[in-house]
DNA sequence: ATTAATAATAATATAGGGTATCATTTCAAG
DNA sequence: CTTGAAATGATACCCTATATTATTATTAAT
């Protein structure tokens, strides 16, 4: 039932809403640009335009229903926010995207940041290397 | 003697990269855009073009000169790479950029890459918040 | 110093991601 | 249903950054 979570952002239940949610419930690549969601609804037939993606898309950021990265050298890429907070470890090679979590790290953001003087609103951490696919392969 | 820096890049030594160069070496504020050093060579009297400003740095990257950092919601942003790695806190009111080293951090990322199988390349932290500044202020 | 080979520059056009505009369509409350 | 408000889709546009190319500057060899 998504819908209910689009009415409790304050939005109408739109066809390209519950399209744009629904795919990126089901997909098993949790990061996909707008142009990535913008070519798969056109192979499905539907005929959703790339500025209505990416309305949605900001819309849905706003209303905290997902997150945008912004990943070294590519688009944005947008996740949907479900479990934990986590941050991202990616292969240069091909993309990958993998999460991991560490309170460790966490703690110590939030300490420095303290340290000096700033009252934290955000972080981002992005971990770049080669994954094990990638480095057998080649 | 910045000129030897460039010809070791195996560049030529041109008045525009000694004037990035410089600029970069000199400026209080270290971490500086394209379109930032574009305008301030223009107030200097200097004919620079931006693409060239642009080609340069990128060409210093390469070198390993200096380090492109992509800010949330912002340009690219160069400096000067000297002195020890560091990552980066910013405030999102003013865009005040400060440094940290946190060897914990580092470490900690390191393992993380272990266990998940990657050959870590390169990782990026940066830190948002509300520096001392502008929380007094509003 | 001169010159020739080569690389770099400046100006401009172009690319690419993303946003603004606006006429048309769709939603949902009564 | 009807109707007003919100959303959509098409397109134009903005902005950062890169590609193109004729001209200019640098360097190494004379």
């Amino acid at each position: 039932m998504e819908s209910k979570d689009i009415r409790e952002a304050g939005l109408k239940v739109t066809l390209p809403r519950l399209k744009i949610l629904s795919m990126l419930e089901s997909t098993q690549h949790r990061h996909l640009s707008a142009e990535d969601m913008y070519k798969a609804l056109l192979e499905d037939g539907e005929e959703i335009g790339l500025a209505t993606v990416y309305r949605v898309l900001t819309q849905f950021e706003t209303a905290g229903l997902v997150s945008r990265h912004h990943f070294e050298g590519g688009n944005s890429v947008f996740e949907l926010n479900q479990g934990e907070h986590h941050d991202h470890i990616l292969c240069v090679k091909c993309g990958r995207v993998d999460e991991f979590v560490d309170e460790l790290i966490e703690q110590r953001q939030r300490t420095i940041a303290e340290k000096m003087n700033y009252q934290m609103t955000d972080h981002s951490l992005y971990i770049y290397g080669v994954c094990s696919t990638c480095t057998q392969t080649n």
